[in-house]
DNA sequence: TTAAATCGTGATACACTCATGAAGAATAAA
DNA sequence: TTTATTCTTCATGAGTGTATCACGATTTAA
């Protein structure tokens, strides 16, 4: 994804602030959309659906932690990253932000590299994301990660979310052989710990849905997706 | 590439967040090496190359930033992933860090579940590259670690995980020859301790399956594997 | 040549891993 | 709330990978 496709919605009252951060972002070859408070925020980031959305706090008509809110119900925009400007010290408006589901906050008085280097940071998320959802066709199977759901052949199979994961990982690199560890770390994540069988009884799960003859049982290492 | 060969240099002035941090990391079969200040922690990344660098910013002698750019300067540390702590909020250092090119920073305060995650994800990168050079030739036979298989010819020989290990080993230098004590150490690990048999029965399973012209006793000593 | 050490072999017993069915938590949906 | 679905655990059993042992064969050293 190029820069120039990358949208970015910038939201404050103070012209000023529009035209040098906005200068700056365009500068840098991002798509930049303006408004000036907090309905045009929600009805802009409506209608562009930016990857990025920069909101002043305090503007007139609605703030932007309500405006954070509305964004954030919109389901077009769950993968949109939100960000307030706010004043050093204001650990109010920080605080209110993260609870109004906002990712990170770009302090005041802006400084034009500081800004660049922040919205790099987390646009490189994004960007991360975006590889990782790829459309994976293995054979005559498709793994649709944005609708969460694979076509096999003709048929459609809707598969729950770990299943979907532990298939997802496996099919990421048919052949290769992924250590139940490895699989533990990836689909489970180390914050949880189950206990070791859990791993069978989803290979098993889509063994059932996808077909048993795609999933290679390696004993004493672990699992692997086959053509 | 097992974990123990992955060197982790860990650069803190707190001994607490070192003997902290440095016990998990260890705790997941890592290399640990760790210093105090920035001084110490470009020293120690000439010295030891490793793999993975976790510097904090505020340091005393010379902070994370300063050290990251040296660090950054020497080839030989091209490939290693530098990563920083840096307290929420602090806008600066994090620019400041990807500036002197680091790949990714740490957010503070540590929670150790998290930190291994994370440490995890970033060695992810540099495992896929080396693991994609896993596959080891030797005349007819291809040994193929990453899908846990072995061709011959045309025929594919799937090997239980410690008959694999030892050809792996032995055909990783066709024609030298393996003291029964280093396939002891290598195979099983020198925490184990086995029969004295036990070698023999396996290298027979392999004869067996392999042939028997691959393996070559050298009595008195131990084995090795010729073309 | 003989004795000692080392290895190969077959049979066997142990240990471990995985598949499976069922059932209890946990979570999401109605 | 109740209901349905998903997730995890557990017990069981089969299968096989792994280790051990005894004994004969082979080599090495004296």
């Amino acid at each position: 994804m190029k820069n120039k496709d990358i949208k970015i919605l910038l939201v404050d009252d103070e012209p000023d602030i529009l035209e040098i951060v906005g200068y700056n972002l365009s500068n840098e070859g991002y798509n930049v959309i303006t408004g000036s408070n907090g309905v045009e925020a929600v009805k802009l980031g409506k209608k562009h659906k930016p990857h990025l959305v920069i909101l002043d706090v305090m503007m007139p008509e609605m703030d932007g932690i309500e405006a954070c809110e509305l964004l954030r119900k919109n389901p077009d925009l769950s993968d949109t990253i939100i960000t307030f400007f706010t004043a050093r010290g204001e650990d109010y408006s920080q605080v209110a932000g993260f609870d109004a589901g906002a990712d990170d906050y770009i302090t005041k008085p802006i400084k034009p590299k500081v800004l660049i280097s922040k919205v790099k940071a987390l646009l490189r998320r994004l960007k991360e994301k975006d590889e990782s959802s790829e459309v994976i066709k293995v054979g005559h199977i498709v793994i649709d990660r944005e609708e969460y759901k694979i076509v096999k052949g003709k048929e459609e199979i809707v598969l729950p979310r770990k299943e979907f994961e532990l298939l997802s990982l496996l099919a990421s690199k048919p052949g290769k052989v992924f250590k139940r560890e490895d699989i533990l770390d990836r689909v489970w994540g180390n914050e949880v710990v189950v206990g070791g069988r859990t791993i069978d009884v989803h290979i098993r799960k889509l063994r059932e849905k996808i077909g048993d003859e795609s999933f290679k049982t390696i004993k004493g290492v672990g699992y692997k997706f086959v053509v």
